[in-house]
DNA sequence: CCTACCGATCGGTAGG
DNA sequence: CCTACCGATCGGTAGG
């Protein structure tokens, strides 16, 4: 058993029971070793925690990164935003399951990070739904609102992995959205 | 203290903290009573898990029927779900917050009832979706996805509380699910 | 509604 | 990677 196999079994347990509710007990079961010996390859609970959720946010990141170098309209750029959802949805679903609920509980410090990256992540969101409004086309009222649901509304997608072809969500997704801002 | 107040206060700490990383002693500082007097009024933490979830569910529920009874269009139906959901979640945020989020924690046997209950009311959304399809009013490909597009997209609402006034909500989701679904 | 207390379980360490 | 163990905290009870 290595660091990786144990951290992959964490974000299992995590998914299914949440953070707070799963025991180092329950980890150390579920890999085959003693509580004390999941020491030898991590520090703490928290860290196991902080490494499924930064390495989600670096996902997430490096895929809006790569979205805005090129100079794509915005319903493109939605669109390649709407893959990357549903993309790393289908290869991290447990890790996107703890990402997403259990984030609130990492430690003071990597929670500021955290939110920093959301923050940035958001930002750059916002700002493409923005230049379709602006270019005419994308139809809304509020910002916030749009973009919050439009968020909201990826967040079962990991829970699909076993259900719809990956390909079939990001078709039916693409129509959804990009239907509900047309004039 | 009464028993209601102990349920309103455990439900802001649920939506805070999450059920299983509240304690009873968190939840007796926060309404001013020692860790064992809680006892006096509720029987177990279980018992205020339960009561948060089944009563979200009966708004839910009952919402519904009221939806059913008149016989409008799918059009028309689907506008006030949405309502539905977003007047429930904003007279009732920290409650839907649990609901959301904290239901997988409640007991065995309570588990299997409150999943009947959204079973049952998943179907009913799903028939609204179905008539609209066959009235030519709703254009989707895959009823699954759609639906929990849809619901997903929902889940925000009760954050939105002190930020966005109720009407604005429910005009902005109006325009985006009902454009979503159009032709 | 409080004081006093219970057994169980928690995350984690020492030492080999 | 294991045995042995720690102090802290958990949900909850007894008795008044």
């Amino acid at each position: 058993m290595n660091r990786e196999g144990i951290i992959l079994a964490a974000a299992d347990l995590f998914e299914s029971k949440g953070y707070s509710a799963t025991s180092m007990r329950d980890l150390a079961e579920k890999v085959g070793l003693m509580p004390s010996s999941l020491y030898s390859h991590i520090n703490s609970k928290q860290e196991i925690l902080k490494e499924i959720c930064m390495s989600c946010a670096d996902l997430f990141t490096k895929g809006m990164e790569e979205i805005l170098m090129k100079a794509d309209d915005p319903e493109l750029q939605l669109q390649k935003l709407i893959m990357l959802h549903i993309e790393t949805a289908y290869d991290h679903p447990s890790s996107i399951a703890v990402f997403n609920d259990d984030w609130r509980h990492l430690n003071e410090k990597d929670l500021v990070y955290f939110q920093k990256m959301r923050t940035q992540y958001e930002k750059n969101f916002k700002e493409i739904l923005i230049q379709g409004k602006k270019s005419h086309k994308f139809s809304f009222q509020n910002l916030e609102i749009v973009f919050v649901t439009i968020l909201s509304s990826f967040k079962w997608a990991y829970k699909g992995v076993d259900k719809f072809p990956k390909n079939l969500v990001i078709d039916e997704l693409n129509h959804f959205i990009l239907n509900a801002l047309k004039y």
